[in-house]
DNA sequence: TATGAATGAGTTTTCATTCAT
DNA sequence: TATGAATGAAAACTCATTCAT
């Protein structure tokens, strides 16, 4: 049904794209408006639903959309990854802030959404996400070099407790952010980051080598 | 004004309280019918509005009720709590996993309306939250014995460490436990928790000092 | 029915009835709250339907109360009406103002009432005015000394031109104080009153005889 | 908004119209219900708020409507005003009445409303009156021919005079035909006239040179 | 006599979806 | 293909009145 909606001219498309995503992240699925989305989108009413079908349809399209778009930002660089496993994962924390800042409305949405799922989209939604991990999770955690890890350390429990804790760390900082505001958590960014460090430097403690050996 | 609904019966007053918890655990703040609610309560439109003015005063008593009850479980038992700081943390999320298994529907109104406040009841239910924290907080993380952690580590950050990873560790069961159900995560507990103490064994291998020492 | 009310204790009816008066006048008819008037009377809500029986008849009570209690003022003074025709007018025009000035919130009561009758208690509210006029309007304009009035002129027409008059101009001054307010009025009242007799003494002139004859 | 509303067939907008009008002037602003308007003008409740917005702008346009209805009366027929003062506002009552008459509802709608503005209506409405004054009134009162007025006496005081006593000769009628009914005041309408012009016989004298003269 | 909790029909307004054109 | 007017169920909330106590 969506074939009508891609073979639109590509500056129309864009223009129902981007008001759709505006008005999802500013209000969430439930309290958007589809007459705001068509009003601002300068489409009739009759035509969103002639494209997308329902609300809800229209939504996951949005959803899906985003997605991919956010992730080709992580594509495009995905050949600088470092190959240490924290600094891999330090890497990504970064590249998820500075992509965050750039697509800060659709990064909205993707955050909003998966945190907190309409019921009625659950199921759609958690096999796109599904989806999305099992394209992109074997590049961003494929060919980690653990040859650091100390004897012992069980290596991918030991990726996994890092992975944790970053998400678990960065987490808290954006939370703080959402109450202050981004600005606030850039210009703060070196005392972040040095306060992030010395937290690695204890994980480190327990899963690399002693580095003076 | 809530005077009027505490002098109800005993028996009534649960009615109304279990109707209101369903109903917003299953819908959230939003969807939530009041319509719904009182027709399960089994009471009328217009006593409903007596009891407690608006929406938004429901679901304040609602929210602080559920609260107050599920605390009462972690006040219960205080006394029994491990000194050692990884035991200790492993103590509260076996006790977060059987409160969580004995309320869920309480337990899912408290963690969705958490991650995700609807902005009208935003500033009421900050500050009832970090009431709660303030109340409680010391109690859990009061006394912690870090004696057995090794020279040279920041003790604060050491116990944020094991904190970051245990809750992000449970996260990821809590969503698998919705997935499927509490029930298979119950069945599966042993193995669970047993996959629990390796990762902590790597984490503890930075922070406390070598045990055969 | 009433007479439950009556034989209340004075300073309990009082209580009543001023609370009445207070909310009616302030919000009219339709959109007085008998909550607001029990909370400020300070007694239960079955009592004022105990009392009065309904809304209506609580309202009709409480018009035909503030009514006569206006009327005292009136009746209070009688003696010292004077005779002549347009004093006599010109007397009572300022008697209203007073008495508007000393209970202003009755008196807005009466007037919006009167000016806007709500459609259920029309039959009833006509009556009372119509009895009203009945009792205090032979002893207003009773008596009036005309004999000044030029030859061939009707003399009752004469005294209705000059009744007209005065309300229709009188009227015109409260609008314009409603919006500003009252002591606006009484500010300017040299100045109204100046206007007025120049008003007065061309309808002077087409009904009394030539004075300097 | 309203173009929505204004390119609607004719005689369905004039459905809507007419069951609005009959509404509100049957039960005033505030208690008019929209469901009533909705069910008499066979349309559905949406349809109502698609076209108007809001109850308070469905009734400023009503408003707005009726007035200028009304006002058609007057502007058809001026041409034919006579000049002189007393002739000129005579004309006008007779005008008045027969326009009453002829739209008995829409009067009641616009005289209760104007006597007794819904405060939260206040500013739009006086902003509307004000306005149909600044469009009406000049015609209505330009070029009265004051020249047989006598020496000495203020025209624009006698003008106003003569106006303020007519407007109260007709409400005092006008108050009676409501109670009765419109017919019965017209059947009465010539022993009305020779009344009303022995009252203004006698503001004559005081006005106009004697005639004799 | 007096209470006040309880009622429920009523209010205005919203909005995804449909369908005749 | 595209339009946008029309729908109507649903929403939160009010309030005069009743009635068991």
């Amino acid at each position: 049904m969506n074939q009508v909606f891609e073979s639109l001219p590509q500056d129309k498309k864009q223009k129902i794209i981007d008001a759709c995503i505006a008005e999802f992240a500013a209000n969430g699925y439930d309290r958007a408006s589809t007459n705001a989305i068509v009003q601002n989108a300068g489409i009739s009413k009759g035509a969103l639903f002639y494209y997308f079908g329902s609300k809800k349809d229209l939504f996951l399209y949005i959803f899906n959309y985003s997605i991919e778009k956010l992730m080709k930002y992580y594509y495009k660089v995905k050949d600088m990854q470092p190959a240490d496993a924290i600094e891999r994962l330090t890497w990504y924390t970064k590249l998820k802030l500075k992509v965050f800042l750039k697509e800060p409305v659709m990064s909205k949405l993707i955050v909003d959404t998966v945190t907190n799922m309409p019921e009625e989209l659950r199921v759609e939604l958690e096999d796109m996400v599904r989806g999305m991990y099992a394209t992109y999770l074997p590049m961003m955690m494929g060919n980690i070099d653990d040859s650091n890890f100390r004897e012992g350390v069980d290596k991918k429990r030991a990726v996994e407790i890092i992975s944790i804790f970053i998400d678990g760390y960065t987490e808290k900082y954006l939370k703080a952010a959402r109450k202050l505001s981004y600005e606030a958590v850039i210009n703060d960014l070196d005392n972040i980051m040095d306060e992030y460090y010395k937290y690695l430097e204890i994980l480190k403690y327990g899963i690399y080598k002693s580095p003076q050996t």
